[in-house]
Parts: C-alpha cells; sequence; structure tokens
RNA sequence: CGGGGUGUAGUUCAUCGGCAGAACGCACGGUUCGGGACCGUGAAGCAGGAGGUCCAAUUCCUCUCACCCCGACCA
C-alpha cells in the first residue's frame, strides 16, 4: 500500500491551468490538468503519483472481486514465445497488431496483448483431471496492442494494464455457471467503482468463441454502439444486433421474370428512380472475398445493408474485402451495380468458388427486381427459390435504430465505453493446442472448455472521469479517490490582525493546527493530502482541490476558529465542524 | 492503412522572407491573503528533423518523423 499521507509541496506531478491541445476528452484533459497523468508516445501514458493511487484502488476492487468469485491470481511473462501464437494461428489473424521482439539468440517472442495461448501452456505443464477443473486463473499485467489508432487519452492505449481471467472447465454446463458468476462479478465491481454497466451483446473479435458480453458505461465518449430496447431487455451491439425483418409484399402473387433495358447508374437509388418502385423491392447485391480468395455473394433486401460481422461468421472467414470492379467483370462475369444472383453460378469463371448468401429478409418480398449480370440490363420480378438460390441464408443484416427486437421492441442507438468483457472460448484453444486436456473420469484425455474475462484499467479509470466531473474538475467517488481528505490550510497576516489577535489565530498558528490535524488524520489512517504551500492564495489551493477533486476538503483558517470546514466536492455548501466532529464522520464514512 | 489537421520557451499561442515574441508557469525580491491576486527582476528557444530555393528561411518548396481528429479494430 503507499503511503496514506501526502503534502501537496512535495507531491510530484503538479496542476496546470491551460487545456492541453491534444486532449478533446474531459476525461484526458482533466487526468492531464490536475496532474494524473503524462504522455509519452501516443497511447503510452506516464501514471504520475496521483495517477497510480487511483489506478492501485481499481486494481484492489478488481483483485477483491476475482478473489471472492474463486479466481486465483497468478502472474505470465509479458514476452510469450512466439510459437504458441503459430501454435493456435493467431500470428496471422491478428498479425496486425502483435509487436514482436527477439533474444540475443533469436528466439522470437511476443509482446504480449491478450495470454489464452499462455495460460493453456500454464495448465498443460500439470496432470489435470476432472477433480481439478474448474478453476479461473486471473493476472494484472501490461498489455501491448499496436493498435492501428490511439484515442482519447486513456480510453484506447497501446499499452495498459489488464486484469485478464482465463477459466478451465470440464463441461459446458460448468462453464456456464462461472460465466454467470463473472457477470454478476463484473456488475458488483463496476458498481463498487461508480459505473453504471450495461451487458452488451458483442462479437469476439479475433480472440475466438462463440459469444460474449461487453460490459459497457453509457456516454458519448465513447466508441462501442449498440441498441437497446427501452426497458432494457435486450442490449446488443451494432455487429450482432438481431432484428425482425418487417413483411413487405408477401401476400402478391408472382409474376413472369422479364428482362429490361435498364440505362441508369449503379446505385440502389438509380434503380429505384428508374423503375419508380420502392428501394425495399430491389435485392442489393454485394461482392466480397475471404481470406482463402472465396468470392461471397451477399444478398440482401434493398433497403438493409450487409453486416460484414454477421457475414463473416456466416460464411466461417476470417478476413473480407469487398470485390473489385475487374474482379466482378472478369472472375464473375458480370458488372458493377448489375449483380444478380439469378442465374450467376452459371457465368462465373470456371477457377471461381462463389458462396451466395442471402439475408433472411428476402423472404418478406415478393417480385423483386435488379440487375442482370449485364451492363444497362435489369430484372424484374424475380423471387426466391423460384429464380433464385443462396447456399447460405441466415441474418446478414445490419441493426438500426428504430428496427424491432425479435420480441417486437424498438431500438434505441447508445454509445458507450467498453470497460470490461466476459468470453465463452469454448474449445477455441484447447482444440489448437495440443495436450490442452484433462483426464476424466473415465481416465481419457479430453480437452477443457474455457472462458476468458477482461477488465482494462486505465480505460476504467477515464471512464470514472468521463462519468464524474464538473466544470471545476474531477469529482472522484469515494471508493477509487486518490486520497479522502484534502486538507487546506490559509494563510493571512492581515486578515489576522484585521480580526483582533485574541478570537483569532494568527497566521503561524494556523499552519501550525494544519499540521497538527494532518498528523491525527494519519494516526486515524486517514488518506489526506496536504496543501502546505505557504506562498498560495487560497483562490489558487481551492481551484487544485476542485480540479483533483478529492472528495472531502477541510479547510482552516483564522475565520475558522476553533473549528475546520468540511466542504464535500458533491457539494456547494460546506459547514463548521470541531475537530472531533470532523474525525467522527470520516470514520463513519469509512465503515460504510 | 485511407482522409483531414498540427509541429515555435514547460504549457497555450503570436510572428508568415529581414536580430525570436506574449501570456501562463518556473526562480528571486516585495506587497497581498477565503475562489486561479499584484509589482519588479531573472532563467528558459539550433522554430520536430533532413534537403532545396534565396543575398537572407520559423516563414516558400520537397522529403521525413512525431502528434491529434474522422473511418476500418479493441480492455
Amino acid at each position: 500500500m503507499r503511503g496514506r499521507i501526502m503534502r501537496y509541496s512535495k507531491l510530484f506531478g503538479k496542476t496546470i491551468k491551460d487545456t492541453p491541445k491534444d486532449a478533446i476528452l474531459v476525461s484526458h484533459t482533466l487526468l492531464y490538468r490536475a496532474g494524473f497523468i503524462r504522455e509519452s508516445t501516443a497511447g503510452r501514458y506516464y501514471l504520475l503519483p496521483l495517477g497510480i493511487r487511483v489506478h492501485d484502488k481499481i486494481k484492489k476492487i478488481t483483485k477483491e472481486g476475482m478473489d471472492k468469485a474463486g479466481a486465483q491470481e497468478v502472474v505470465t511473462p509479458i514476452l510469450h514465445p512466439k510459437y504458441l501464437w503459430e501454435e493456435t494461428n493467431r500470428t496471422s489473424s491478428v498479425g496486425f497488431e502483435l509487436m514482436t521482439i527477439k533474444d540475443r539468440n533469436k528466439f522470437e517472442f511476443v509482446l504480449g496483448g491478450t495470454a489464452e495461448e499462455m495460460l493453456v501452456d500454464l495448465v498443460r505443464k500439470f496432470q489435470i483431471s476432472y477433480k481439478d477443473l474448474p478453476f479461473n486463473l486471473y493476472q494484472f499485467s501490461s498489455k501491448f496492442r499496436d493498435e492501428m489508432r490511439t484515442r482519447g487519452g486513456l480510453l484506447r492505449l497501446r499499452e495498459f494494464v489488464m486484469k485478464d481471467a482465463y477459466s478451465f472447465h470440464a463441461t459446458e454446463e460448468e462453464f456456464k455457471k462461472e460465466y454467470q458468476s463473472m457477470w454478476e462479478i463484473y456488475t458488483r465491481i463496476f458498481d463498487r467503482l461508480g459505473l453504471k454497466t450495461i451487458v452488451v451483446e458483442s462479437d469476439n473479435g479475433y480472440i475466438g468463441g462463440e459469444y460474449c458480453h461487453e460490459f459497457v458505461v453509457e456516454s458519448e465518449a465513447g466508441e462501442s454502439k449498440f441498441f437497446t430496447t427501452k426497458d432494457g431487455s435486450y442490449a446488443a451491439h451494432e455487429e450482432v444486433a438481431k432484428f425482425q425483418r418487417d413483411q413487405k409484399n408477401v401476400g402478391e402473387a408472382e409474376k413472369p421474370v422479364q428482362e429490361v433495358e435498364a440505362v441508369r447508374g449503379t446505385t440502389m437509388e438509380d434503380g429505384v428512380k428508374l423503375h419508380g418502385l420502392p428501394l425495399w423491392q430491389q435485392i442489393k447485391d454485394v461482392l466480397f472475398v475471404d481470406e482463402k480468395g472465396r468470392f461471397i455473394l451477399a444478398i440482401i433486401r434493398g433497403d438493409y445493408e450487409v453486416n460484414e460481422i454477421k457475414l463473416m461468421h456466416l460464411v466461417k472467414a476470417y478476413q473480407l474485402r469487398h470485390g473489385t470492379d475487374e474482379e466482378i467483370r472478369q472472375k464473375i462475369n458480370s458488372e458493377p451495380g448489375f449483380i444478380s444472383p439469378v442465374g450467376i453460378k452459371e457465368i462465373i469463371e470456371k477457377d471461381v468458388k462463389l458462396v451466395v448468401v442471402a439475408d433472411t429478409s428476402l423472404r418478406t418480398i415478393k417480385n423483386a427486381y435488379g440487375g442482370a449480370n449485364k451492363k444497362h440490363k435489369d430484372r424484374l420480378n424475380m423471387n426466391i427459390d423460384r429464380d433464385y438460390a443462396s447456399d447460405l441464408e441466415g441474418d446478414i443484416a445490419l441493426a438500426k435504430e428504430g428496427y424491432l427486437s425479435l420480441e417486437g421492441k424498438p431500438f434505441f442507438a447508445k454509445k458507450g465505453i467498453e470497460v470490461g468483457n466476459i468470453f465463452q472460448l469454448g474449445f477455441h484453444y484447447s482444440a489448437k493446442m495440443h495436450d490442452a486436456n484433462f483426464v476424466d473420469e473415465k481416465g481419457k484425455a479430453k480437452p477443457y472448455y474455457m472462458g476468458c474475462y477482461g477488465i482494462g484499467l486505465a480505460r476504467t479509470m477515464a471512464t470514472i472521469v468521463e462519468v464524474y466531473h464538473d466544470d471545476k474538475g474531477i469529482v472522484w467517488p469515494e471508493a477509487v479517490a486518490p486520497f479522502q481528505v484534502h486538507l487546506i490550510h490559509l494563510g493571512g497576516v492581515h486578515s489576522a490582525r484585521l480580526a483582533g489577535a485574541s478570537a483569532k489565530r494568527a497566521t503561524s498558528e494556523v499552519r501550525e493546527i494544519a499540521e497538527e490535524v494532518y498528523k491525527k488524520l494519519q494516526e486515524e489512517g486517514v488518506e489526506v493530502l496536504w496543501d502546505d504551500r505557504g506562498n498560495v492564495s487560497a483562490g489558487e489551493k481551492f481551484a487544485d482541490a476542485d480540479l483533483i477533486g478529492i472528495p472531502i476538503r477541510l479547510v482552516i483558517s483564522s475565520k475558522t476558529e476553533e473549528k475546520i470546514e468540511w466542504k464535500e466536492r458533491t457539494k456547494s455548501e460546506s459547514e463548521l465542524l470541531t475537530p472531533l466532529q470532523v474525525l467522527q464522520r470520516l470514520s463513519s464514512r469509512t465503515e460504510d
């Protein structure tokens, strides 16, 4: 534990008045101005004494939560042997953000950005039996991610401390209990940190697995876009949100297909204008190419957009890019802006692998129109099953605000900061890595079922500031404040003299009394920052106290006579208390 | 990686071909003393880096690096 007390005159890291020009977000500005952080290079920050105190408290609360949930703390090396990442083939799938380093023997390491392989490697060093399972191992360690772009001070870093946990189970049922337990513990941890989180269904990204949830704090500063219903019964990230397709003209009789001249541009609007038909009746065709070079034609109702994440999952691809105009012409033998699923398999080049993926929305329309795989030719009255078919059919549509959830409730779009997440990993890692097994009751080796769980500490710290601040500065919740008490004494030879020496204290005495109070608070175990500067005006001390944002401000001056002024950062009024009352109040607060 | 922007004192910014400036901050002295007080003095800069044009470049041109913002990714 760090020292409980500090004199401001000795505190490394001063407050500043000017707003740094590069700071856009409140959290960045305030943490910088108040002397909690300084930047090293993009996405890498120094935590100053005030900053590390807050960081430590967040860590402590996180740790208490994890321990309470029965997880056990470990430490893994930051340099991961690269062969481990090769074992799961993640060197190629996440290569864009991995950083590598070689030792003097040219042995290659990866700077750890997440530690699934390391934990599996650790666990497989032991003979795990079903009797050992389940268990959950966690650590606090620096993570390195060579992010393409950093953002907003501490919100998105290239180097940060993360609490990451990895759980190992014999069965899926067993895992689900842990997942639920982590869900609850996370909610409680963030609650203690003063953050109200929304649990949002989201995409796994490069971590792998089948499902996961983000813990999001609603904020305009956030990067996560998600949808919720008014009652909160459903919350899902934009990438995965499921919604109802409304029925359009399903009752209409199927008309014969007709090929027509269509001298038009290549956009959806051009089609609407030319034929005078609604956008939803048009078929949207989007060509993608995956990492294996497969062509994927996504077809969807014209008023919807393709969700690439959903599409990737459906076709089991790792990466998608849009097909180029040349590819459309030379490989598919179609025409940009005029692609059609009708007869497309017959016209493509022989060496081309094409997967046609249809969104379920195509079942809500009849007699659709769209291109005819030739320039300036369109086709009218296309109907699924009769005129065209897909290799895969499913949900590949992007949700939007106002769409209805599967329960029929309208979506509201929200933005938030993702402070933590929980992942189902299943056999994703244990299947790929050798010997990632446990022995079951019958003595047979089986892969273990896994989950993982992360919380970013610095991001959480910034998020707290995003939520708790006012125009004067930070307003730390008590649980994470760098100190509990900000003690100020005000000099004033003059005012003391003017007020008459008998009842009032002289300046030198005020400082002595402050020092006594400071020592008394120390004895009582109160964390206190004493602004002991003698040459600074009252206004400056107050402004600094407001900026730093410690919950309780105690003022001693010639005006307070035998008492001490008590002011809470969250309130505008103050009151005069006797020293005894101050101590009583402080002790009652710490008991809460 | 694509698009946009910024690099001049610790910080925020002026100067925009002709001796490098201000405010805040910092140091020292003095006056103040309950909401960022005032006066004086002082220290602080190879104008991000390299190259070019010019009698002369912080200023114009080229390249490069760093940082910020918007997009594709994430704790």
